[in-house]
DNA sequence: TACTTATATGTTATATTATAACATAACATT
DNA sequence: AATGTTATGTTATAATATAACATATAAGTA
């Protein structure tokens, strides 16, 4: 079971998630003729800076700061979308947030474990649970083609530290 | 393994359907001392019209229609909240749209499996997938609240149509 | 080199989804 | 009737996302 849950709910160098994550990055466009543009990079490392999803205009408003000019939703979308194209970051539907892919390469799960307490997301890809739902596909003769699987709840850190109602977001 | 999903994806009497969601919301309200409004019972009738999600604004226009006269939509977002309270709709996230729910009162795995090509859900609910969820949460020590779990793909009558691209808005 | 094409970004406007804030109405209890 | 509670009406606006067209930059070709 494939996944970064561990980095995402314990103190760590975070810098390393971040190189490995450009590294990951530059290897796919080179292997996929993708050009990583300094904006398209530039919105990768803000999806990168923590744990937790941005949604598309607090990722506006961090690069307009970090290129020191002003930034229109259409550009950071597109920075997006191409990065959604590479699997090298997520789209959260039911936070309208994203967040780079720890593991753009491999077969994914798109299952989440989202804190509702500090906002922080780990992604998990789990063999059992694609097969759990490739088999319920083919009871119903459903043609699965691709899933988003969301779940709620206290991550380890929050659990520890025993806040229970407010979003914190100083992690 | 509970499932609307034959209903869903194949002719029926759909007056049932709708029938039997009224009796189970009536129900509900009664047991839970919750009032039933004729606005809120209209969005819902309105969620059963078929078996497909609908958008906020999609029901603003027919509610607005039906009563023969303008409705904002903080009308139709409250009566969409209420009928979430009771567990009598769901919100898809990946599609901000909201269907009926068709066992509000049973434990729930928030399963549905969305069609890309007609656009109908239907929602099951796992036990297997909900111990499959939890043990990978447990796993990772993360406190499992709620989940969403959303399929695409393509639903059994369309694959037999063998239709394969545009989204078609007539079943 | 200049020409051409394709790709990426800039810019303006607007669509879509959702909520805040405050006013009024309906209903229930005393 | 007076009061409190719940539901709805109304206006405005916030938050998320895309359309459409202009310009620039890069890459390939004559």
């Amino acid at each position: 079971m494939l996944t970064n849950s561990r980095l995402v709910h314990q103190p760590h160098d975070h810098e390393r998630c971040i190189n490995a994550a450009l590294t990951r990055a530059k290897g796919l466009c080179q292997e996929r003729n993708a050009k990583l543009t300094p904006t398209r990079e530039a919105v990768l490392m803000l999806l990168w800076q923590s744990h937790r999803p941005l949604g598309a205009y607090q990722v506006q408003g961090q690069l307009s700061k970090l290129l020191s000019k002003p930034i229109a939703p259409p550009t950071v979308y597109r920075a997006i979308e191409f990065l959604l194209g590479l699997g090298l970051i997520h789209r959260l539907a039911s936070l309208n947030a994203y967040i780079g892919c720890p593991f753009p390469s491999s077969h994914h799960s798109n299952l989440f474990m989202i804190c509702n307490i500090c906002g922080s997301a780990a992604e998990l890809a789990d063999a059992v649970l694609n097969e759990v739902l490739q088999s319920a596909s083919d009871k119903a003769n459903f043609d699965l083609q691709n899933q988003s699987v969301e779940l709620f709840g206290r991550c380890p850190q929050c659990v520890l530290n025993n806040i229970s109602d407010e979003y914190s977001h100083d992690i």
